[in-house]
DNA sequence: ATGAAAGCGCTAACAC
DNA sequence: GTGTTAGCGCTTTCAT
């Protein structure tokens, strides 16, 4: 592996006036910042990051920790975040922590190694006091600008770019309310986590600022995954008091009830009413007439990522939360002649 | 930051024993090695990865590059990926190319720089003999063990993993034919890409050898894009020769046509024959009937990463190309009275 | 079983 | 403008 040094020695220089021809610093002769900069090419010189960093005594790579990568929010979440990184002299270390605590401290050990300069997380979980204490502990002797993605959780201090939760829960209740529906259910998410509690609590709160408060037997438990909420709306659906309308709180949860509902020869929009949280592009595509409440996940990502260079130029500044609008989108399913 | 040294001085060792603690080399006293970790828990002490790779004139890192993180079929690879990295001591970079050849150099080079141990990579495109070639050079310049994953490069000299992709067409065409159908047609995706090149050679010669070949007018240029795909539907559908039977050449291709073909009014199945490749789990939820030829995406990356393991481990070993096994699955939009 | 010391590849004063 | 030099935080001989 060809060196700094042996670039200088071929160059008739020193290593010094190697480092600065590479990094554009201090002045250096043009004569001599071209043979230099031959020399550089024609050994396809590449400086060790290792060694810059250690010299440096700073990276310049930001840590990101996803729960997981497979979900196509996350995807495009990835997406928007590396938009913005690329425009940067940044690089970036992605972690999956799979929903998993315990991988996600191992991830944020291996960042503390790795001297990150900034952190994006969403966080696996913010339910276990336990545990949310570890993870801010974690976070705190980490000390680097950190921005807390999609999932807050308690105690955090850190600035945050989330979903409106509370109002899109709100909203779905609305709009069933609205179109006629008179009982309304919900398949929610993990009520652990506590985007899950804010969609749950938003509906309860607009179904009974409208005049049809939630009973609790139409209120299903789900876990964010289409398995938990296929079995979750079997229940619903097979019980002898199935609601008329329901909230489905995330993309995999819509699916889960949809994939319940079509077991069951049923249809959305005719035998029940239904508005999802999450945009599911294939429904659109299919002209399935699926309403949700949508979002933009890949501008997310930017201005997550926005939001920690700012953080990083100034670490003093106030403490910033940033919410990502919600958008309704009524396609017909929120209404029973859809 | 409390360094190595400081850890030394406060259990009053040397750093070398430190060393010899962290890293459970060499032989250290029973009772210094608790006193040396005693410290080192007390003070959370956590050893630079620069550091430590620039001493060991080595890194634990391997890098990957993927074309589109926000594509499920790459959140799926990545995860898979994932699950063996987690089970050895390496650490990943993931670079998002964008399907941009430019952003592909550039990673490269930022993985060179960072002088990871093995590369992880699916080409941004394969058709362009000048950008291959430039490929093909970084990757001989990086000079280290690299696996091809999904699409393969002309000339390239590494491993690789791949799909089925000319039986996969093949397949799929016998699969239309003997359904019924006697005109065949097909979205491909971009022919400049050799993975689509493949399914529509291996389409053409099923078709051929079944009795009933393709002719020209049938075959619509896509891209494996959505909006592609939707584009090239169209003008199918809107001929006045649309064929009876339809490949379409991927997830996004698949999607692409099923919007044109839902605009038009039209069903899978009944107005029109159509087998897709790649799986899309929305389409069996709502029970839709779409036959597919599937593939193992997360096994793909865990295969993956376990023959660039296996490669690392031995350099000299022979090339190793290993094909993902592909699966029909029929649903009934294969026939018209689906 | 432990320590001393050299060195990894670079940057950044500081001197000239 | 350019070179000298002292680190950066570790690992790893080589002594002892």
């Amino acid at each position: 592996m060809v060196t700094i040094q042996d670039i200088a020695e071929i160059a008739g220089v020193s290593k010094a006036t190697v480092s600065r021809v590479i990094n554009r610093t201090g002045y250096v002769n043009e004569k001599t910042r071209e043979r230099v900069q031959a020399v550089i090419d024609q050994y396809h010189y590449s400086p060790s990051a290792s060694a810059v960093n250690l010299s440096r005594r700073e990276t310049n790579t930001i840590g990101v920790i996803v729960p997981e990568i497979a979900n196509t929010f996350f995807g495009e979440l990835l997406h928007g975040i590396g938009e913005v990184i690329d425009q940067t002299d940044f690089t970036s270390f992605y972690f999956d922590s799979d929903n998993n605590s315990d991988k996600e401290e191992r991830a944020i050990l291996a960042l503390e190694q790795q001297r990150v300069r900034g952190l994006l997380i969403t966080p696996a979980q913010d339910s276990d006091a336990a545990v949310n204490r570890r993870l801010y502990s974690y976070l705190e002797r980490l000390n680097v600008p950190t921005v807390v993605v999609d999932r807050d959780f308690p105690g955090s201090k850190w600035d945050g770019v989330f979903f409106e939760n509370y109002q899109s829960g709100y909203c779905a209740a609305e709009a069933l309310i609205a179109a006629g529906n008179r009982t309304l259910g919900m398949i929610t998410g993990d009520l652990r986590l506590k985007i899950a509690r804010e969609r749950y609590e938003g509906f309860l709160q607009a179904a009974q600022d409208g005049g049809y408060p939630v009973s609790e037997q139409h209120i299903y438990q789900g876990d964010f995954t289409i398995e938990g909420a296929y079995a979750a709306a079997k229940r619903m659906l097979e019980s002898d008091d199935c609601p008329q309308a329901v909230l489905t709180s995330n993309n995999l949860t819509s699916l889960g009830f949809l994939k319940a509902v079509t077991e069951k020869g049923l249809q959305i929009g005719r035998d029940i009413a239904v508005i999802g949280i999450d945009h599911i592009p294939e429904l659109d595509i299919l002209n399935y007439g699926f309403s949700c409440v949508a979002r933009d996940t890949v501008q997310m990502g930017r201005l997550a990522m926005q939001v920690l260079l700012e953080r990083m130029q100034n670490p003093d500044k106030q403490r910033q939360i940033c919410m990502i609008p919600h958008r309704l989108i009524l396609k017909g399913s929120e209404k029973m002649d859809g």
